[in-house]
DNA sequence: TTTTAGTATGTTATACTATAACAATAGAAA
DNA sequence: TTTCTATTGTTATAGTATAACATACTAAAA
């Protein structure tokens, strides 16, 4: 460990494998939208839903199957006579708004390198964040550190560049997994 | 500016619109192949030069067409009598397998979030780099100053995450266009 | 020189990711 | 209720990338 660990490690902002409650993540998100006056809608919800109940990063394609089962499970609940119906169709542009909402309130985050989602490990207003994507175990930590501000205000103070978008995922070996 | 600007800034690795002469480029991508035992073949050399001629990042299917014209032009040039022939098709593997292979030898760059690439500012063995790419006038700096190993001495460190591949893009507006 | 092995390229097909454009529906406000 | 807006559905297609196999080229071995 470098000798700046001390300061660094408590600053290391979540591991995404940190357990938390689906439920009470849902709950937060609708107050969340509330009082910024948007729609948590249940198609929302149950991507958000999604993105939280897996335990790794997340393809749009990914979900547009889950939501296909999810919607038949539904279906058959209310109606358990009429089974083996066809799966109901989900298209693409279905998944990818949702997906934008919940990136423009900051209730997940895009994984660009590897096209995949997560959900934040702490969500709150825009905030830049930097990712360790382990290929082995598919984990990804979620870092908003000191380095990563670093690198901002390097970005924006010494080359004086406005950045308006940031894409920081390194890719490896978590500790676990070497 | 930042306070730390006097230790960075000359630190900054090259801007991408830094002039630099492509047949020089060509002939030093050429010198070091050989010295790794690598073949530059013609169809190598041809799409890292489309690379370096661009003036901003290209992306594989630009290349793809650029590609199909420089044989047309060719092939127009040792049969100048039989001139309007079907264009020479280029299929996708045929330059993405090139690309790969200038990436192997880090001759370019991979713009991951904006799926192009970049000549390498100074090749060499393999290095992290950050890129700031301006949304404005679509030229890339790149960058391998301290906060971007900063980043990685962090994730190693710290956090005991073996980086295998970084991909460290800003997008924003650089100085010129703000 | 010819053969051979390995590398590189050509070719066809297809997988994967994402968005445009317009229709239908639902929810909130007038 | 009516109207307006936001959301979702639907169809089609654009854009990016790779798998799998055939062919051609190059350099080294026989």
């Amino acid at each position: 460990m470098s000798t700046h660990s001390s300061i660094c490690s408590h600053l290391l902002d979540v591991q995404y494998f940190t357990p938390f409650d689906v439920n009470e993540r849902l709950i937060a998100a609708k107050e969340q939208c509330r009082l910024n006056g948007a729609r948590f809608t249940l198609l929302r919800q149950q991507i958000y839903q999604l993105v939280l109940e897996a335990n790794k990063p997340v393809g749009a394609y990914d979900l547009i199957t889950q939501l296909q089962q999810m919607r038949l499970s539904e279906s058959e609940a209310a109606s358990p006579k009429l089974s083996n119906q066809t799966p109901k169709n989900v298209a693409p542009p279905t998944v990818y708004r949702s997906l934008e909402f919940l990136l423009s309130e900051g209730l997940i985050h895009q994984l660009t390198s590897i096209n995949a989602y997560v959900p934040c490990c702490h969500p709150r207003a825009q905030h830049t964040a930097a990712f360790l994507i382990c290929a082995q175990c598919q984990r990804v930590q979620e870092c908003s550190s000191v380095p990563v501000q670093e690198m901002m205000s390097f970005a924006e103070e010494d080359v004086g560049f406005l950045v308006e978008r940031s894409v920081i995922e390194l890719s490896g070996l978590c500790q676990a997994c070497q």
